[in-house]
DNA sequence: CTGTTAGCGCGTTCAT
DNA sequence: ATGAACGCGCTAACAG
């Protein structure tokens, strides 16, 4: 390529970095020949030279969740927009994959992280207590790291999910769940139900109460397990709106109607919960828009050469819809 | 972390790669070395003296499709499984962005790439002209290229789920289809449909025919559109499960019942098709193994280091539920 | 303004 | 069996 212009690759460099003046009859001749030969730069030399890949590592624990996917999408555009490149894997929940992959993200030099972790064990303290390099934690709390995070207050989310429930006249309230060790959807949605029981001066009946990964089959078996018990709840908090469907699929095929029968409230405002039929009533939160968030956030981090604790807090939104109704009439077993 | 261990920087890279004999004693102190430091060496540096980064370029139209997503999944465990990453990109359908992104991966010397092509334009055949990169495409017959293709047999698979309602007795079927620039969802499966009706005797109604992007807004306001014709139709073949649950949201909201007022078949057999109600009858294609055969073909591509013209057909399956039925006093207006 | 030199962190000769 | 020297393709520092 130099050679082909009659240059040396330093004045190719130049011109094409615009770092240094070149004459504009090297650099004619050298754009030319760009043109022609349709050369580019190596990104991995460059990458060699000067410790940046313009790569950033997303892991997350699934893609097929609408939550997930649009979040995808947000950082992917965010990234583009600022000349950086996605390598996206996949964890699975699996905590050892998740570590196996941050020492891939380190070996890659990627420039940063953004992270999505289903929990904060020994090795991935030990991970980023040894290695330096950007990163935004996504959906929990990571307070034992520089770095920020970003989440919305699922607490406060789910306490006035399960509020909203109790407003509209019911007192016998069940709860769908993540796993226990999903901080976010499975512990904090649980501790924001628990304590709006609690101040309502109602009680939490554990058998209401199903916990498991977040997705349709579950919902219809959690809620088959809780329509099982002698004592029947008026209305459900889903922790996802899949679960709901799931639950909704339930009760609509054993003869129960929703809202009439049975109140039922989401979480997510996925795609999913205006195209399903009773629209769901549900607790919205932007997973695009946290996806873009976090994005910039991270790449922030990285140009400004600066990490700062932050704690970002994603706004929430009570949708009201179909799914959910006033307590009248409800039947009993 | 060679002279750490008193050793050349050869020697290390001799215990690490296992390229050429090295006394057990020196082993031993390198390997202590390495496991007290954490070394692992850089990825980036490897790449450019091999001229092999391990990482796969994935370009796909969207995320948030349960298609793609899956597809994702299937490519991600393969290329996990063979020590390759994933560079994913997401094009929207913007052929600009497409090839703006197919240059990224030559500039970054991607190994290979996983191509949703929209449509292939000269800029799409330029470079592949100019550059070899190994690659499959995916979802639509690109025959002008050396690389392989896989996808299932649109025309087919369309011609079938017509056929499945010209025998249940209908012979006034409408079709909600993807844009026609789009090969796969928006040509073939109407040519699917066309043939099937003709070889059938029947007429294709221009009225009952609505191509747009396959997202539920776009079902519904297909369906409200065809409705709104003098003449309706009875049964309708929706290209993909989110047109068709949008479809049937249309009718559902306007008083129609589903199966009984008209009949839908959908295809793809997403998660949706299950859980919604109606359960729809749809054509189901495997997108989570689609990936994972595309990687595996990329692969082997890549350390065969020779690429052979293959076309990949995958198996397709009508699968009968709920939103489909057999003619009978249907409503006409 | 331009070219030469050095070095990014490895793997691969080629000597020893 | 080991290490020194070279090169992968590029940019930064140094000369001229």
């Amino acid at each position: 390529m130099a050679q082909k212009a009659g240059v040396s690759v330093t004045t190719v460099s130049r011109v094409i970095n615009n770092s240094k003046p070149v004459s504009s009859e090297l650099r004619e001749r050298v754009e030319r020949v760009i043109k022609e030969t349709g050369f580019a730069p190596s990104e991995v030399a460059r990458g060699l030279v000067h410790r940046k890949t313009k790569l950033i590592g997303l892991m997350i624990p699934k893609v097929a969740n609408t939550f997930f996917s649009q979040l995808i999408e947000g950082a992917e555009q965010v990234a583009k927009a600022n000349g950086f490149n996605i390598l996206l894997t996949v964890s699975h929940m699996d905590m050892e994959k998740e570590v196996d992959y941050l020492s891939i993200f380190k070996d890659r030099q990627l420039d940063g992280i953004i992270f999505s972790v289903s929990q904060f064990t020994n090795l991935h303290r030990q991970f980023f207590n040894e290695f330096e390099i950007p990163t935004v934690f996504l959906g929990q709390q990571i307070k034992e790291t520089p770095y920020p995070y970003i989440l919305i207050d699922n607490f406060k989310a789910s306490y006035e999910a399960t509020k909203y429930l109790i407003n509209k006249g019911h007192e016998k309230i069940g709860i769908l769940k993540g796993p226990d060790y999903d901080i976010s959807t499975g512990y904090e949605r649980y501790r924001g139900y628990q304590q709006a029981l609690q101040d309502a001066g109602l009680a939490v009946h554990d058998d209401w109460v199903f916990s498991d990964f977040h997705d349709i089959n579950n919902g219809y078996r959690g809620m088959k397990t809780i329509m099982e018990q002698d004592e029947l709840p008026t209305a459900m908090f889903a922790c996802s709106d899949v679960m709901a469907v799931g639950a909704i699929n339930y009760l609509q095929d054993h003869g129960f109607r929703i809202p009439q029968d049975m109140s039922i409230i989401g979480f997510d405002d996925a795609e999913l919960s205006t195209m399903f039929r009773p629209k769901l009533t549900t607790i919205r939160q932007d997973s695009f828009e946290m996806g873009a968030e976090a994005m910039r956030c991270l790449i922030e981090q990285i140009v400004e050469k600066k990490t700062e604790k932050k704690e970002i807090i994603f706004p929430h939104q009570l949708i009201e819809r179909e799914s959910t109704a006033e307590t009248t009439n409800y039947l009993r077993r």
